[in-house]
This record gives structure tokens, C-alpha cells and sequence, in this order.
DNA sequence: CATGAATGAGGCTTCATTCAT
DNA sequence: AATGAATGAAGCCTCATTCAT
């Protein structure tokens, strides 16, 4: 989270399915800052000296600076929601099913995904409402896949309270994990993803 | 972008322990604007105005901007602390100190100190290295004050894991219901509180 | 018409009501060198270095540099027409009048306010469609004043054709002189009043 | 500010003498969208558009965008002299020889070669001056061509005044019809050229 | 203490022009 | 000839901060 000295685009991890075009490396260099500095506070020079190219060429790219705020939270949304997606299909047990989507999600907020994610969050409010307009189809069908679980869960008897508000304390568990979860730690994130399976299910 | 109609200062709560001073007043508009538009996107005029003053008289009561953020957090933690502190200091047990704490800082987050308390979160990358390492002194002030408490409950056999993670995973469950979690809901804040603690300790 | 290297605001002609307020001064200015670079190839920064003040300073004064320009042109129709009304009243005669109201034109396209009078009619496409239609009604009036006179004349026999037509050929040629007429040379406004007005009557 | 839709190249007239070369195509799209927008409001990108090429390949025809202004305004010039000419030569008498010279010019300015012809007024100062200078020689045997006819008037008694002068308001009634003047109203050109010829000679 | 005009650095964006393909 | 990505200078405007009144 601490930025330093301001770094080359082969020090940034190389987040979810952007390539090598012009425009991936926009993306990913945004997630980046945004997510160090904020977004008020970088400038797209800063964003166009990582990239390695002049800032008025990014916007052969991006027509306006907030598109490109955007394009980083659509990609956010779209790569984690596969990740989740996955880890449903292949999840046996409504239990396997909710271990797996906490670690994928885990996964995107500690992983190659966690600038943008947290971008997501944190930059909601610079959009446009258009814009906020835009992803918010986005963000519900991202909620809907974890409201499809944890209401398979409490069908069987493992949750005694209301999906939704379940959801939502375990949202803010995982997401929280971003301030204080180390990768190089003594800590695996499956040991993160089993002790809040535990917290969410009780035992 | 632009968050509604400017209000003026009386349809903004009466945070904490402020007092009708000049200083007072601007901290409530700040913490109000900070935490509706982002501290980047507050100018001082928008600040100058809400209070009723010229945005240069701004700097008769602090001697910059990011000085009224500095000081809107430093409002939050003291004043969330004092609220903590008393509720521990009530419980005759364990959960019922834990139970205490929960609902104090649910209280905190989403009551009369929820604004200031969000810019702590979500503005604290736009302080300086100084005023953060300033302020981080009174965090771990506050964080002992859990710590503490869980780590009773832990002795007493009710948590089956490390108390800094178990913090951790309460801390963003909590402070995420700032995002879902509506005053004149059908839902009290004591519930919330249940519930969390329910999650916390399992059963 | 000619700019030459950039003047100083005292060497620019003190243009109709403007006194010597910042607004006024930025409007002389801003008549000066609209008129003789055109609004687009003129820069903020020109425009304050005359002013003797920094381009920031501008925006106190006005919005944005299309409403300086506006307000130029708002300034050129209120202080001609005002000068043609008093022209009107002086006049005994529709001839009077008639020549009254040419002399007036002409003093106020080549006389103090010829640059803002330039400017209304060479940088008109430069305003947005709502102050286009703004000044619109105020040009009305103004060429309300001259039909008023034309149809006078007309009905004494002077004129044989539409007053509608008449005008807008005087309007050109009267207008024109702007790139032709020399203030210092041996021909007086007044002869080339009265040589307008006798192309107009015949005779 | 937008003058409506950006058109395509076949709803622009087909001006003067330019034949479907790349070159003339680009002409004819400048001519028409410096008069509409203005030649700095008009980027090469929204030329390279209406033509139907991307906006680095104008610079295989032409140098400089200020290079397409001043071919426009050459075309200009001599086609407008050529009709010119041509009425000059057809006239039997001084009378007749004006009024082919007026209704020539008029045509000029009305006609397909009128988007041109206004951009040689409103532009020139967007020209650098050698540029200036090249165009200055045409136009200066064009003013002459005037001159000649109207002094050959003079001696004839039909002119009171001076050629120069009259040349001059009548240049200014002429050119200014372009502001007033409807092709498809009720007024045809000819009848223009009539009155703007009785109000030259009276009568 | 309050005012509000002025500062001046810096932000986002545009655009004519170049050049490798 | 044509393309279209890239350049880099320059434009308008914003804004925290200062200071004379």
C-alpha cells in the first residue's frame, strides 16, 4: 500500500487476463497507483511515466482519465467474478461451495487483483453516477452468485440467520484482510478462508 | 460526482463531543464532505461555505487542509475510544465486554461519528507520513483495548484462535456495515451487534 | 488590426463606460486582442500579461473566457446603442436622424469601441448556442432602432425600397469601413457619414 | 458552438473549378468547415473525416493546416476573379460592366464559392504574414479590376466621389449580404445587383 | 478575527504533426 | 499514398494558500 519511490511497470504484478497491449498496461499501472496514491492524487503523468509513454497519449487509449478509473473496476468485477464462478462449479457441497468462494474471493482481494479490487471500493465515489450506473449491473450479478450459496447453506441448516446480512459481515471480514493479510506471512490464505468458513458457520 | 445540494450545517449531525466553536463547526462540515465526496474532491471553498465563513478564514482555525483531516480522524479515534472504554468498563464478563465493544464501535461507525470515522478509513493514504505516524499512536491505543478483551475471552475458552486475527476478521464485518446497514431499517443496531457476536464466538 | 509585439493596457484606447475596476480592465484588454489575434489564437495568458495580473487571477472575474468574450460583445451593443439613441433624439428630421444614427455607427465601429464592435461580428460563431441567444435579444433592439428610422424615412418618400434591405446594405457598408477608414488620415467620420447617407438617399 | 451533425462531403457544394482529387476534396471540406466553425475551431481530424481519410494523410497533400487555409482562400480569389472577368468583358457600357461586376461578386459570395470567400475575410489574420503577403498581390489586382470600372464610371459623370471610397462601401454592401441573403427566398441575386447598383449610382 | 482578491503551481485534455508499417 | 499510434507543447481552468484591508 505504501508507494515509495514511483516504479516501472515490470515491478507490478501482472493482474488477470490484461496483456501486453498499450491498453493493458494502462490498466494495470492504474490499478496500481490508484490503489497506492488514490485517485485524486495521481496524476496522469504519474500514470503515463509507468506506462513508459507521454501522458497525452493516453488518451488514444481512454477518452477521459475517469474511463480509465472505470475500465480498472470493470476488469476488477469481470476477473474475480470468474474466479468465484469456478470455484462454485467445481464445489460439491454447499459447504465446499462457501469455502470456495471465500478463497477465490480472498484470492482476488490478496492477488495479482487486489489493486483493482480495492480500487473498487475505495474510488466508488469518483465515478460518475453513470458510470456507478454502468458497473452496478456488474456488482449485483457478482452478489447474486454469493447470495445463491449461502441461501443453499442455510436451506440445509447451516446458517441461522439471513443470507443477506450474512453476506454482508463476511463481505467486510474478507475485504478487511487487504489491511493487515501478508502473502509472505507464516499464514496461507486457505488457513484465512478456513478460519472465516469457521467464523460464518460456527465450530 | 456531486453528492446532492450542499447543505448547510444544521442538517448535519452533531458529532461527538464538538461544541458550537468556529473549530467545531468546520470539523462537522468536514467530516460530513470528507466522507460524502472523497477529502481530494472537498475543496475549502465547498468546506467555507457549508460553515457559512470565506474559504480564506479557514486558515485562522487550521493551518492547512489536510490539518482539518488530520483533525477530523484525531476527533473520530478519541472520541470512539471514550465510547469503548466506558462500555468495557460496564461489562461484568467477557461477552458481555465484547459484546459492549461490539456495539460501541457499531455505534461509532454508523451513529453521530460514522463520517469521521469512514475518513479514517478511506482518507488515510491523503495524510502526510508525519500526521499518520502520529495518529497511528492513538490507533494502537485503541486496538490494545480489544486486543485486551479478546484475549480475556480467549482464556476462557469461547475463541478457538489467535486474537489479533479474530480482531481483524470482527474489524472489517463491523466497519463494512457502514456500507448496508440503515439507522431507520426494520434492523436495531443491538441485533447487529447479537448477530456479530454470535458470529464471533460461534453458536 | 495589426498586434505587433504585445502592448501594455495603457496604450489600448479606454473603451466606452469601462472604468478602471479589474473587470473593466480585463475587458479592454480582452476587446484589444480578440479583435486583432482572434479569441481562439488569443490565450489566457495573453490576455493577463496585459492586465499586468496572472492568468489564475482571470477566474475571479469571470467564469471562463467565453463569458469574457461575451461580455465584450454585451458591452459593444449597450454603449452603440446607447449612442445611437441619443442620435435619434437629437435629430429634428428623419434626415437628421438617419444621419445621426450613420454617424453614430461609424464612431462606434471606428472610435473606442470599434475593437469590441469587430469582435461582436468576427467571433460571433465562437459563443455556445444560450449566449448566442442571450445577446440575441439585445442585437434586436438594436437593430429595431435603425428600422424604426429607415421606415420613417421611407414613408416621407426618401427611400424606394424595403427598409429591411436598405439597412442591412448601410450595415455593410458601414461596417466595413472598419478595414479601410484611417482616423489620422484627411478624411473626417463626418464626410464619410455624409457620403453614406448619400449613397443611401441618392442625390 | 457545434454546427450541427458533421455532414459528409456530398452535401457540400461543389465549389469553384475543384475537380475530385484528393486535393480538391480536402478543399472543398476546409472551405466549408472554416466558415462554419471557424478555422481554429476545426481540427484536421474533423476535415480527414468529412473527406473520408485519417487526418495524417491530409499531410500528403498539404504541408500545414495553414497551408489548406491559404489554397482555400486562393481558389477563392481567382475564381471570384475569373467570374469577374469574364462579366467585365461582356459589359458594353460602364453601367453595364458595374452591374456584372456587383452581380459577379455577389454571386461569388452567395454562390458555391461563398464558404470560401467568407473564410478570406474572416481568416486572414490566422494567416502568417508571408503568407499574407502572397495572397495581398491577388487580391490586389482583384481591388484593381474594381477600380478600373468604377473610375471609367467616374468620368462619366455617373460617380460623384471618389472610386476608392466607393469601392469600398460598395465592397462592404456586397460582402456583407452573405450575413442576410436567402438563395431560396423571395428575392433573386439579380434583383439584388439591381438595387445595390441604384444605390451606387442614385436614382 | 474576517474578508476576498490575488497568486502560481499544477491538473486534465486537445491537437497539429511525425513516422514506422 | 494511406494508416494510426505516438508525440509534446500548449490550452483552459482549479485550488490551497497568502495578505492587505
Amino acid at each position: 500500500m505504501d508507494s515509495g519511490a514511483l516504479q516501472t511497470l515490470s515491478d507490478i504484478p501482472h493482474m488477470g487476463g490484461l496483456d501486453d497491449s498499450p491498453r493493458g498496461r494502462v490498466l494495470r499501472a492504474a490499478a496500481h497507483l490508484f490503489c497506492a496514491q488514490g485517485y485524486e492524487r495521481t496524476t496522469v503523468r504519474d500514470l503515463a511515466k509507468i506506462v513508459g509513454i507521454q501522458s497525452g497519449s493516453l488518451f488514444h487509449h481512454f477518452k477521459t482519465k475517469e474511463d480509465i478509473l472505470c475500465a480498472v473496476m470493470e476488469e476488477a468485477i469481470l476477473y474475480s467474478y470468474a474466479r468465484m464462478e469456478e470455484a462454485v462449479a467445481k464445489g460439491r457441497t454447499p459447504r465446499e461451495q462457501l469455502l470456495g468462494l471465500i478463497r477465490a474471493e480472498l484470492e482476488s482481494i490478496n492477488g495479482d487483483t487486489g489493486d483493482a479490487m480495492s480500487v473498487l471500493v475505495y474510488e466508488w465515489n469518483a465515478l460518475s453516477a453513470e458510470k456507478q450506473q454502468y458497473l452496478l449491473a456488474m456488482r449485483e450479478r457478482y452478489e447474486a452468485l454469493w447470495l445463491s450459496v449461502l441461501e443453499d447453506a442455510r436451506k440445509e441448516g447451516m446458517l441461522h440467520h439471513d443470507a443477506f446480512i450474512w453476506r454482508r459481515l463476511l463481505s467486510g471480514a474478507i475485504g478487511w484482510t487487504r489491511m493487515w493479510y501478508k502473502r509472505n506471512g507464516p499464514l496461507s490464505l486457505d488457513a484465512v478462508a478456513e478460519m472465516t468458513l469457521e467464523m460464518a458457520l460456527g465450530r
